[in-house]
RNA sequence: GCGCCCGUAGCUCAGUGGACCAGAGCAUCUGACUUCGGAUCAGAGGGUCGGGGGUUCGAAUCCCUCCGGGCGCGCCA
């Protein structure tokens, strides 16, 4: 894509520049007193009213000062509205006051053209805005052992995961996906034992993978491998363990590819102790107090930052824990330079959220930028009865299956607009006849038709306009979808400061609707007015920008045909 | 028992301090193609926002409490 900084300034963005400016203009010519000192200075909001009599813009900015202001809420919108007329003339058109204390606005004609004509410069660029302190961030999500296939449980993940990141690198922060594994210990014998025992035709161990993917490994073993793993002395389980938790992870990719879901980082919890950063990131804490030995065991004493118990970091064993690690690997990420980590885990990690932000903070990190962000399971049900997921006993239903299914755009939408904390039901059979009635078939469809009409267009010899200077100032309908093709850097700016990631999905389903309105009153391509049609034409270009790029930004496809 | 998350229309879910914000999709019902794509559009019915208290000029939204559901509380990962 390109550089953000040729993309326009949201119009909200500029409308509370004026209304910041229009405020401090009021106060220093009288009309406004200031702030008290010991009073809190209210922030600048602009929002959309839901009333479209109320104008374009709204701000309560006049409720917000009348405590401190100690004045009527009323009296404050009317200087402020004073100063607003004067400061932004060539933005705004009407500025009114409205009871209890509202300062509504409406964009001018003008501006709104302009901004349209932006729209079209700045094509794959628009939507792209820089927040107000970009940051370099590490996103870790869905990080599954190599153990087994995805399954459908790792889905919303992948899919939450990977959104958040788009919406912030949408929002101007430089985003690095990492995935991290667990490519050594106890779980990865385990399987190397399942996969050895099917090799031999053996009965299984009591604790082992059943699912028929540890027999396609068993005939996928190399057979140097094998006889490499069963040599005198040789560490069989771990060996092929080894080979096969490999074998899986690089499938993993693939499914994870073929979501479109890409890493930057695939990170191996045993180079984490091979390169030291575990016994430095332990050491660290050593030398700050923040270890003890008791009953054989290394502690970190994780209740001085108020968890519940002290955790154990290396066994009486001698074998670290998987907290060991995460410390490990806390100083690792931090040591390539990033100024803030997200953790995607599953709600059911949310007892580990603490001791490591807690680890993180007795090493002298800033424990507020360790940030996990907890995505509710997933209930997946078929007629009626919940289907139970287990690697291990072989019962589970993979990502590649749902997928085959479903479809990966239908998907991506049905996770994209949920609020991630939120649990949900996901029937397979539902989902499976609904996949044909997702609202992403309505957001697609609505893109496939402008490139219809585009078509259209061309076969008549009519081209978009250069410029909608002056074409729809006095057309309703073409406002309406012009004000609404205008909000995606809106969205974008709401997602990526929030993480509230689902307002893309609702956003796109609303500029569809505004576009299928507007393709009901208005005929777009009349070759008996080559003029308005022109215009039209150039609006829908918009319009099409618009939709596609938020289409890019949920990881959909924007078919020209369906 | 303690902690975290959740409870909004028949179903799946948005909205989490603002003014017709009580919404969307699906489902149900009624209409609309000799005109740019009917995978569309117009309209209808349907909810004491789990219950109750409180804070506020204003509460689905914040606080308390109760009820209901999920998850966690390992020298598992």
């Amino acid at each position: 894509m390109t550089d953000p900084a040729t993309a326009p300034e949201p119009l909200r963005a500029a409308v509370r520049r004026a209304v910041q400016a229009a405020w401090e203009r009021a106060t220093a010519e009288g009309a406004l007193p200031a702030v008290p000192a010991d009073a809190v200075a209210p922030v600048v909001e602009i929002d959309h009213p839901g009333n479209p009599e109320h104008g374009d813009l709204a701000s309560n900015l006049a409720l917000k000062l009348a405590k401190p202001l100690r004045r009527p809420p009323m009296a404050i919108a009317e200087a402020l509205a004073g100063a607003l007329r004067a400061e932004a003339a060539d933005l705004l058109g009407e500025v009114s006051v409205a009871p209890p204390g509202f300062l509504n606005m409406r964009l001018a004609p003008g501006a709104i053209e302009a901004a349209l004509d932006a729209v079209r410069s700045a094509d794959a660029a628009f939507g792209r805005v820089r927040v107000a302190a970009p940051q370099r961030l590490n996103v870790e999500f869905v990080s599954a052992n190599p153990t087994g296939p995805l399954t459908v449980g790792n889905a919303r993940g992948a899919f939450v995961g990977d959104l958040l990141c788009r919406v912030l690198e949408a929002g101007g922060h430089t985003v690095t996906r990492e995935y991290y594994f667990n490519d050594s210990g106890r779980q990865v014998r385990v399987l190397g034992a399942s996969v050895a025992a099917r090799r031999l035709g053996e009965e299984l161990p009591e604790e082992a993978y059943r699912g028929d993917y540890v027999e396609d490994l068993a005939r996928a073993l190399p057979a140097e491998t094998w006889s490499a793993a069963t040599a005198p002395g040789a560490d069989r389980d771990g060996m092929i363990g080894a080979w096969a938790s490999e074998r899986i992870r690089s499938g993993i990719q693939a499914s994870l590819e073929h979501l479109g879901v890409r890493f930057d980082v695939w990170k191996s919890e045993a180079s984490l102790h091979r390169d030291g950063w575990v016994d430095r990131a332990v050491e660290r804490l050593r030398a700050g107090g923040h270890i003890y030995e008791e009953e054989g065991a290394t502690w970190f004493r994780s209740t001085t930052f108020g968890d519940d118990k002290d955790r154990v970091i290396t066994r009486g064993n001698g074998e670290p824990t998987y907290f060991a690690a995460d410390i490990g690997y806390v100083t690792e990420k931090f040591s390539r330079g990033f100024d803030h980590l997200i953790y995607i885990w599953g709600a059911d990690h949310h007892g580990t959220v603490a001791r490591v932000r807690n680890a993180a903070e007795a090493m002298g990190y800033d424990r507020e930028h360790v940030e996990m962000r907890l995505v509710a399971w997933v209930r997946f049900v078929r007629d009626g009865q919940e289907v139970s997921m287990s690697k291990r006993a072989g019962e589970f239903i993979t990502l590649d299956e749902l997928l085959a299914e479903v479809g990966v755009d239908a998907a991506r939408w049905s996770f994209g607009s949920r609020t991630p904390s939120t649990p949900i039901d996901f029937d397979i059979e539902l989902a499976k006849k609904q996949s044909a009635e997702n609202p992403v078939y309505y957001v697609q469809y609505a893109h496939a038709r402008i490139a219809s009409i585009l078509r259209k267009a061309v076969e008549s010899g009519i081209a978009p306009a250069p410029s909608l200077a002056g074409a729809i100032a006095d057309d309703p309908v073409a406002g309406a979808l012009a004000r609404e093709i205008l909000r995606l850097p809106e969205v974008v700016e709401d997602a990526a400061t929030d993480g509230q990631t689902q307002g893309v999905t609702a956003y796109a389903t609303e500029l569809a609707t505004s576009f299928h309105a507007y393709y009901r009153d208005r005929r777009v391509v009349d070759p008996a007015d080559p003029a308005t049609s022109a215009a039209r034409l150039a609006l829908v270009d918009a319009a099409r920008i618009a939709l596609r790029n938020a289409l890019a930004l949920l990881g959909i496809s924007a078919p020209e045909q369906m």
